[in-house]
DNA sequence: TAATTAAAAGATATTCTTGTCCTTTTCTGG
DNA sequence: CCAGAAAAGGACAAGAATATCTTTTAATTA
């Protein structure tokens, strides 16, 4: 088990990829994406309609069409992605899939879980959709292989 | 998405019932764990007879029997109960689903992750399966809604 | 306006996870 | 040894996640 779906993985995998080649203007096509993430294109085009209907992407269609996400979207916390595509479960679930996680019924893992989740969090929380461009334009950091 | 697939779930918690239910020599049937941890009893059989055949658990057929552990396996770390059940991923995977986690072809998310991802080594190697059994007496702990 | 481009939409396929059913084996106590 | 108890095993079913294919819609530009 991962800790995100496939599906959030290529989410952000692919969001990270068009923050970055959308930071100067130019919007990004499937198949770029797909390549430049090593993704089943088929599979995110469905992935990435998804986010645009959410409004965490933008896309237009025709010639010299394709995604892209603006500067108030690259502002917004990753946290929005994964909850838009996995849930808040990982922010708010009990780690033994108690219905409820809660103080007053614990199940054994709670106290040393909950600090996990926190940190999880705050990660998501604090990450931003277009932190890592500059890295990504230098080659510092990989979204594929 | 939980952190722990629906199986690792009931058998963490199964586990647990089990080891605190068995403390004091008696074997618990498969009903009973059902009941106490809240779980569909045919899945959660075919749950413990894998666990049984990986020697995580002991079993016993025919009258008096049913399933329960024994001191040595009461302190072997919750980790090789995960592991067997969800495998390593959540170790050494990486968190966007690259095929290698490396420090030389890092993903965005790689250093914050790589601490969190620690974190939860630490917890489930330093957890042991018996180790829950005065709490979950007590019923200070829950394993079940 | 026609041709082309690219995403949206809808339908279908495949695989994995989760869950159930039925039969068989093994053990125990009478 | 026999009857009943309880787990083991094999087969199947339902659902969800992942992946692919085809058609439609919308935009651009020539
Ligand atoms: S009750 Fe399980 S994590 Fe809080
Ligand atoms: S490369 Fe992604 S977590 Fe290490």
């Amino acid at each position: 088990m991962a800790i995100f779906s496939k599906t959030c993985e290529y989410a952000i995998r692919a969001v990270f990829y068009i923050a970055h080649k959308s930071s100067l203007g130019s919007k990004v096509g499937i198949k770029d994406i797909a390549a430049g993430i090593d993704s089943p294109e088929l599979y995110l085009a469905k992935i990435l309609q998804d986010l645009s209907r959410k409004g965490l992407i933008k896309s237009a269609k025709g010639p010299n069409g394709g995604f892209y996400i603006d500067e108030a979207a690259r502002a917004r916390p990753l946290s929005d992605l994964v909850e838009a595509v996995d849930g808040n479960g990982l922010f708010y679930g009990c780690a033994l899939g108690l219905k409820q996680c809660s103080e007053i019924n614990p199940c054994p893992l709670h106290n040393q879980f909950k600090a996990i989740r926190d940190q999880i969090y705050l990660l998501l929380h604090q990450t931003t959709l277009g932190e890592f461009n500059q890295e990504l334009l230098k080659g510092l950091l990989s979204l594929k292989k």
